[in-house]
DNA sequence: TGCTCATATGAACAGATCTTCAGATGACAG
DNA sequence: CTGTCATCTGAAGATCTGTTCATATGAGCA
């Protein structure tokens, strides 16, 4: 042969492994997730919205970010039922609706507040 | 001033928000988490280290990347102490160091088993 | 010492992402 | 109906991210 592309070790655990890992769409779901949680902006309006409603412009002064920024942000969390909105007028008020995602983030930022010595850019190498 | 290029509808709200949002760092931090927990390749490399240490090229086996691959997304994590290497001879054995990002893990795979009709893409607006 | 194997690294290219700007939509006031 | 206001949308551009290919490192073996 060639001595393959993909060598293994352990096949026994590589099997069962393979066993316990969830199918590919749940994690791609859950990876989507975790990625519209990955930009502080959008983390920003979210936990903004952990208190109850609010509308779009003082989301935008909350954030700190441009009422056509913000709307953008929640046009993608809204498109995957993280928030929803409500109609009053012209007004629009969102809120937080995924209560998934209401833990998630419970639980991240329980942890970051305790948590000093977090900060990243370095090799645990050797 | 002048109009104000950020308009505030509920006042009292906002300053209440404002006070209760995490300090940047913080958010920074907690986003840049969520950010390594974005992609599914890095997700099935930490899921599969859910159940203990595994070397490199059984890693790549599981989770079906190149060795290189996988090198790469074990730096990352490894200079983000979510991974950490035990050296053995010229294998590296890596296990899942951040007992925080389980807890994230396990929450969220645990959702994802149980939410069938999560799938993005749809509007929620009107 | 010299070879092979497991892993690590760097550079580079492709695709995704975020922000901004300009303009569209739809509601309300007059 | 007309103008204004809040929000939404699309397109464009700069930046980040992830993968691959080639090569480096360092351990073990003959």
């Amino acid at each position: 042969m060639d001595g393959c592309t993909v060598r293994v070790v352990d096949a026994d655990r590589v099997a069962a492994v393979r066993e316990r890992m969830p199918p590919a769409d749940d994690l791609a779901d859950t990876a989507d997730v975790f990625g519209l949680l990955s930009d502080p902006n959008r983390l920003r309006l979210l936990v903004a919205l952990l208190d109850g409603e609010l509308c779009v412009c003082d989301l935008a002064a909350v954030t700190g970010q441009s009422e056509s920024a913000v709307s953008h942000a929640l046009r993608l969390l809204r498109a995957h039922r993280i928030v929803a909105a409500r109609r009053s007028g012209r007004m629009a008020y969102y809120r937080l609706e995924d209560p998934h995602v209401r833990m998630l983030l419970d639980l991240a930022l329980a942890h970051t507040e305790h948590t000093e010595a977090l900060h990243p850019e370095r090799e645990g190498g050797t």
